[in-house]
DNA sequence: GTCTATATATAGATAGAC
DNA sequence: GTCTATCTATATATAGAC
């Protein structure tokens, strides 16, 4: 809410969130120190602890901000005509999934950072079952057979997976599974051909 | 090769790694300092550098350690009567994939550990495809359908998947994915009943 | 092989001026 | 809202005694 800015509002707060993210991504949490933010972010040390009591409420907000923005992104893209392969790109964005390590590590011994990204993966799976439940259920697909839940998990797993090799410099055996995933995909979108909407003129 | 020792060879060495990555796994990597190492191995935190050049040698080494260890468990585990389920309980241990994060994370701004975590990774994926690939085939599963590398991945990473959620407290989907890996693993195992050995007195 | 002691750097965080 | 200056803790790493 930057409603009743009583001094100017130079963006310092928000800079100092895009900075610590950039740093977290390009060399890990443990480079995103209160001097090498404030740096980036184009003010001084001090004024860190200004806006954020300690660090980690820093990289909590850090993770809010992605958490928001990547949520927005992913309820309009799931709505367009082919949420399955769209789930999988989207979990395919080697810039996420680099954040995404790093805040799993961090959680594993950061109680507030646990806590939030817990609450954000839960959002999240949410969002994409509910798309994929309607992807599914629109193709015919037998939903005991094939559990939304679990359908979204393995497409979304499995690109976020190859990212993260990708980003150690491991390739082996991707292509094969990138074009499996891809067989997998048009074997899923091609359950029902027979009872697709032949013209109900909105296209 | 601990065969010409002038000191006595009190195992401190040894300790250091494991104290390591007992603090890698609890606390993560940034909390393996020299001191808490030291002090969790029992010794005072110079004879570190006695040992390890440097903290990231350090790291390499408990790396490199627990890669020998797994890679032994896994040839071992992998030439058994089911190896996709053997893979599958494999990379579902807690313990594994919560040091593997720590090093994902690591190897994504130390060159030494995305080098040492690279080769560890391929040897894995070597091994765990030669596997996958003696018992879909044994099973009559058509190898170009299945491509092993990416049936061996597919298992493997969804299994890590589902232990690094866990670890964060995410559990939502989990039974799930689970059933409806255990039912496809068990679709590969029915594939080709038929040339079951029927009896060959080893029962 | 293990220790004590220390050099040097840098971390998170606070006080108080402007 | 942003700064300078500083406190205190702790990091990696080295020198040299035993």
């Amino acid at each position: 809410m930057p409603s009743k800015a009583k001094a100017a509002d130079t963006g310092a707060r928000q800079r100092l969130i895009e900075a610590t993210a950039q740093i977290m991504r390009e060399e890990g949490y443990a480079a995103a120190t209160s001097r090498r933010v404030a740096a980036a972010a184009g003010v001084k040390q001090a004024l860190v602890y200004y806006y954020f009591p300690t660090m980690d409420d820093l990289y909590v907000e850090v993770l809010r901000a992605g958490a928001e923005a990547s949520l927005q992104r992913m309820r309009a893209a799931l709505t367009d005509s082919d949420p399955l392969r769209t789930l999988w790109s989207m979990n395919s964005d080697l810039r996420l999934t680099g954040l995404n390590t790093e805040f799993m590590a961090l959680a594993n011994h950061r109680k507030v950072i646990r806590k939030e990204l817990k609450a954000y993966a839960e959002r999240v799976r949410d969002i994409e079952t509910a798309a994929v439940t309607v992807a599914l259920r629109a193709r015919g697909v037998d939903l005991d057979e094939y559990p939304p839940v679990a359908v979204s998990m393995l497409i979304a797993q499995t690109a976020r997976s190859l990212c993260n090799e990708s980003a150690v410099g491991v390739h082996l055996g991707h292509d094969e599974l990138r074009a499996f995933m891809e067989r997998q995909l048009d074997l899923l979108a091609a359950a029902l051909p027979t009872t697709k909407p032949a013209a109900t003129g909105q296209g």
